[in-house]
DNA sequence: TCCTATGTTGTATG
DNA sequence: ACATACAACATAGG
């Protein structure tokens, strides 16, 4: 389930387990999620220390804890994070426990396409530091999308917004909702589209980001029906704005939503 | 049974 | 080297 916001709103999950320590840690060695990372050294680094702060970053998770070391959660398709009692049976899909003394904190993923990651040492690493500049940050500037749609000028634009090179936190159900609000078809080329919808666009990009974090990232409510988003995935699903029947296709690979009515797709030259 | 799924990556092709 | 397209990954739920 997880874009920007739901990353946010999982994050928040282990909040009641900073500044406490970790006494024990629980693996499930064979999941896929550890693909790239050396289980005992995540134990080591683990076990005893205590967690400190996390942070996010488009869909990756950041915990550290009062010792070196750099403990990445990426949520996939169906990853999650909960707390739970300490007593609480660990599950086939419970694929890092962090046992403290009053509470599990666990990272959850059935269909394991997320990933756990560990790194040590003083720097951070790679998988943290390219992250490029957050949506909301004043350096994810027109500029910077104007030279980015340019260089990908030939694929639809709905795959571009998809790139976490420069939209990070961006995923299926965001792209579709900015698109809509802008009024962007998904298959537009990206290198086709105007000085001024690509204004659009980043100002758009700047509010759904804005407003799930606000909406989802707290409580995990759904956005209201003013939204694309609650009508996205339903039959006969209905645009908000006009009232026409919404369309559903693959673009770039991905199911896509949009309103006829609202984004038409211009004849390119 | 068959279809779908809020993501990334490796590989092939141009 | 760079951009693009798509299969593959693994499981659950309608």
């Amino acid at each position: 389930m997880p874009e920007l916001a739901e990353v946010e709103y999982f994050r928040k999950r282990w909040d009641p387990g900073l500044g406490a320590v970790i006494h024990r840690v629980h693996v499930h060695p064979q999941a896929r999620v550890f693909r790239r990372v050396s289980i005992p050294d995540l134990i080591r680094a683990l076990t005893s220390a205590r967690l400190t702060v996390s942070e996010s970053a488009g869909k990756q998770m950041l915990f550290r804890t009062d010792r070196e070391g750099w403990l990445g959660i990426h949520l996939g398709m169906t990853g999650s994070l909960e707390h739970r009692p300490v007593d609480a049976p660990i599950g086939r899909a419970d694929h890092l426990v962090l046992e403290q003394r009053e509470r599990q904190l666990v990272f959850i993923d059935p269909r394991m396409f997320g990933a756990v990651k560990f790194s040590s040492g003083r720097e951070a690493p790679v998988w943290w530091s390219s992250i490029p500049p957050a949506i909301l940050s004043d350096d994810f500037t027109v500029g910077a999308v104007t030279e980015f749609l340019t260089r990908r000028g030939k694929a639809p634009i709905k795959a571009v917004l998809l790139m976490q090179e420069r939209f990070p936190g961006v995923g299926n159900w965001m792209a579709d909702e900015i698109l809509w609000r802008a009024a962007i078809h998904p298959k537009a080329k990206a290198g086709g589209l105007s000085p001024a919808e690509i204004r659009t666009l980043h100002r758009e990009c700047r509010w759904v980001a804005r407003h799930a974090l606000r909406i989802i990232g707290n409580t995990f409510e759904d956005p209201p029906s003013s939204w694309l988003f609650p009508h996205r995935w339903e039959d006969g699903g209905r645009c908000p704005r006009t009232g026409v029947l919404l369309k559903r296709e693959d673009v770039g690979g991905r199911t896509t939503c949009w309103s006829p009515a609202r984004q038409t797709l211009r004849e390119a030259k």
